[in-house]
Order: C-alpha cells, then sequence, then structure tokens
DNA sequence: TGGTTAAATAACCTTTTGGTAAAGTATCTG
DNA sequence: CAGATACTTTACCAAAAGGTTATTTAACCA
C-alpha cells in the first residue's frame, strides 16, 4: 500500500498481467471471469491483481447481480504520463550528443575556474553539486 | 528481475527514492555517494536502487578513480510512455461522458436484438466477449 | 607503506508480492 | 428449498523487495 499515487500507479502497471487485464478493459467493461479466462492463474490471483488496480485508481467495480463489472478508469494514468514527460527531452534523438556536448563545456569551464588547465586533484565527477527533493 | 523491459521500467519507477535519483541525475551525472546524501538510508541502499535502475536500463555507471558516476538513460521512458498513451482517450476530458453515452446505446442494441424489451436472463454485463492477449 | 575515501558485496532480517487451495457470501435458477 | 454461478475472503507458502551491518575491493594520498 504505496502512499503516493504515482508509486501505486507505477507499482499496479509493474505487471504483465494487470497491464493486459487493462488492455481488456479498454475494450469495454467485463466481468471478473471474463477477466480470468485468458490467464493461467486461479480466481483468487486475479481477484488480487484487482484489488491492486482498485487501489490505485485504474478501475472501478461495480454490481450487477453475481457480477462485479469492472471498468477502466485511466485518470492515473495522466499523471503517470506527465512524470515521464519530465525527461522526453533526454530520449530524443540528438540529445545524447548534445548532452555529451554541453557537459563537456561545463567541465572545461569547471577546470578553467578552479585551476587555469590540467587536473587539479581528487574531486567527485558532479555537474551540480546541489542535492534535490524533487520526484 | 522481470523478463520483459516495460515491466522492469515501471518497477523501477515504482519507487520514490529511486525516481527522485532519476531527478537528480535529469541535472547531470553524479556520484553514489552524492546521490545518497538527500537520503537517511544507507549506501548499499542506494547501490541497490541503482542497481535497479541500471538493470532497467535507466542509468549507466562510468569509472573515474574511486568513484562511479552516474547517468541518465531516458531511453526506456519511451517505451513507458507510449504505452500509456494507448490510454490517453480514455483520461482526457469528456471522454467518460463519451463513453457511457456509447455504452448506453451498445446495451440498448443488445437488448432490443435479444429480446424486443426488458431484461432477457442471467448474463455477464460485457461489451465485447472476446479476451485479449495484448498488454 | 599505511591510511582514507568511494563504492560494492555478503549475510541477514522483515515486509510485500504473487500465487495456491479451501471455505464463505450473494445471487440467480429449478 | 436445494443447487449452481460468480466472486471474495481466509489462511498459507515461496520468492522478491527493501533495508540493515559488517566486510571487501579499489584507488588516491601522505
Amino acid at each position: 500500500m504505496p502512499a503516493d499515487k504515482l508509486t501505486a500507479t507505477f507499482a499496479a502497471l509493474a505487471d504483465p498481467t494487470r497491464r493486459a487485464i487493462l488492455g481488456r478493459l479498454a475494450k469495454g467493461q467485463s466481468s471478473v471471469t471474463e477477466l480470468a479466462s485468458p490467464f493461467k492463474m486461479t480466481m483468487p490471483a486475479i481477484s488480487k491483481h484487482l484489488k491492486v488496480l482498485e487501489k490505485a485508481g485504474l478501475i472501478e467495480r461495480g454490481r450487477d447481480a453475481q457480477w462485479r463489472p469492472c471498468r477502466l478508469k485511466a485518470k492515473p494514468l495522466e499523471e503517470a504520463a506527465s512524470w515521464i514527460d519530465q525527461y522526453r527531452q533526454f530520449w530524443e534523438e540528438s540529445f545524447d550528443r548534445l548532452d555529451a556536448y554541453l557537459q563537456e563545456i561545463q567541465r572545461k569551464e569547471a577546470d578553467a575556474t578552479t585551476a587555469p588547465a590540467g587536473e587539479t586533484a581528487a574531486a567527485p565527477p558532479t555537474d551540480s553539486p546541489e542535492p534535490t527533493d524533487a520526484c
């Protein structure tokens, strides 16, 4: 039971069975038995997966006689998507080269300010020393 | 050690410490000691987190004397982002209402074909009965 | 050489996770 | 009412995750 939503969302997605269940629910709501049918695991196992998805807010369960129809609730995926999107620049083409270039520049400037030329001494290979608390 | 990349990526992201480490690395490469400094946990714990990130392909570790500078490798996030993006339509505004409308239509049509009026009998509340193997 | 720093590894512990089988709970059906 | 159907809940288990302390490895420094 992870405290923050982002952790719960990513944890829920970190299982192929649960991702497949979401994939199925994207085509429309479904009963638990039907959700379980593609897998070679028992109903209680599926029930647990559904509970994980429900706690993460990724599905909602209704009641219809003996059935508990599940519906997709994709809202938490929005937050996950925007978290990941922070890093888009880092995977988009040419960035690796640009990054390498910028870091090379930065290293040279650091060398120039701490010592006019050559290696100075033992120092950790760091570009920005301030610690972060952001996630 | 999850088999598929997507599972490894989401599992790696399902921890606030690891997400914070990635956040730090987005500002530039860093030594392990420095990465550990914002947290109240021991170095071996950080070492383990870094191993998880490395196995997921989210960081790369170099060598510089005693230091093992870590660099961000965001490529796996691309795959994660596009997986999530499949569901964008489900969280974007108005979709819930549109979905509700479409499913209402569908329900009425089903009722119309199986029985001219009223509830027919016990039948699972399903919109599309074919099981899926997609993730 | 010996000491210090950076980091990984080993051994260990506790909690969580993912699965099972078996029993319990509703709800429909005959 | 007595089944049957659709789940859920309750133990229970093995393995993985997340943390610790203590030890080891490697490189620098005096």
